[in-house]
DNA sequence: TCCATTTCGGTACTTAAGTATGAATTCCGA
DNA sequence: TCGGAATTCATACTTAAGTACCGAAATGGA
């Protein structure tokens, strides 16, 4: 349908071009007889028709081509796998104000990990994880590991 | 810089179009006198010198504005909010073989709450609720509340 | 070097989570 | 309407989680 449209007004441009081509020619061809030309004036009458043909190119293929020149933006929407979707929220983090251990910890929290877990994983011992795990749900203002993992998740400071 | 270049090109283009015009006045002036011009081939002449340099008009605009004549894809990221992302995976849900009530347990587990509060809100026995995440996580074939949750947000079997 | 913060670890305790088992009731499809 | 599955609830138990309080060692800037 648009491409129809299109057709429609290249069209209404050629057909212009066509009578305005013919008056031109008519034109030049009575101001031949009457007024310019003589045997040593051709060459002024052939670069005229030169320049005005040219011109008249000009305009038509500006005409033709100037719904080509636009910019065509293209919103390409991607959808990307949740894991490989995540974008660290540091606004968010920062606000908790939490050491680099106990956003290691939270970090092991939020992959399901028991607190005998992550003892393993950090070479620490129970009661350590238990004090960083305590102060990380403190800070993080809930009441269970659960609550954090959630937290974490929803406000994206944890993978 | 890169308009200093294409002003380059197009005085390039100009160039070669003046030298082009320049030759073939010079080979129409030639064949005026050789061949075709009489005094009643007028006509056709000035239509040739016409349908010609509108030609060379059309190639001349044609060229300096090919460049122009472009699509420029725009990539536009979109960052969707985690929680109007959700898409049910229900193959894995199905996979699970939860009940109705024990799929509403897993919602409530995975939004942190204890199993006191899920027993308050559905408005059943802590035993029961007990239950229920029992067998939840037995069919889920995790060992903590804190697993259950990673993995259903890790299926997106749940919000 | 000094000092605040972080890190680590312990003990003791309370509470929540999770398991095992049994049993009564309700629901729903054949 | 019959029977298996689902739902509900209870008791008893084990284990993990979480809290409170303590102190020692390491770290890292001013």
């Amino acid at each position: 349908m648009n491409s129809i449209r299109q057709l429609y007004h290249r069209s209404q441009h050629i057909l212009l071009y066509g009578g305005v081509m013919a008056l031109l020619i008519m034109l030049m061809k009575w101001l031949q007889w009457k007024y310019l030309i003589t045997d040593n004036a051709i060459d002024i009458y052939i670069g005229l028709l030169a320049v005005t043909f040219t011109a008249l190119g000009l305009w038509l293929a500006s005409q033709l081509t100037k719904t080509k020149v636009r910019t065509v933006t293209v919103e390409k929407e991607v959808l990307i796998p949740q894991s490989e979707y995540f974008v660290l929220n540091e606004e968010e983090l920062n606000r908790l104000e939490l050491t680099k251990r106990e956003y290691e910890v939270l970090e092991l929290i939020t992959r399901g990990q028991s607190n005998a877990d992550i003892a393993d994983r950090l070479s620490l011992s129970l009661s350590t994880i238990k004090t960083h795990v305590s102060n990380v749900l403190l800070k993080m203002d809930v009441k269970s590991r659960a609550q954090a993992i959630e937290k974490a998740k929803r406000l994206r400071i944890t993978p």
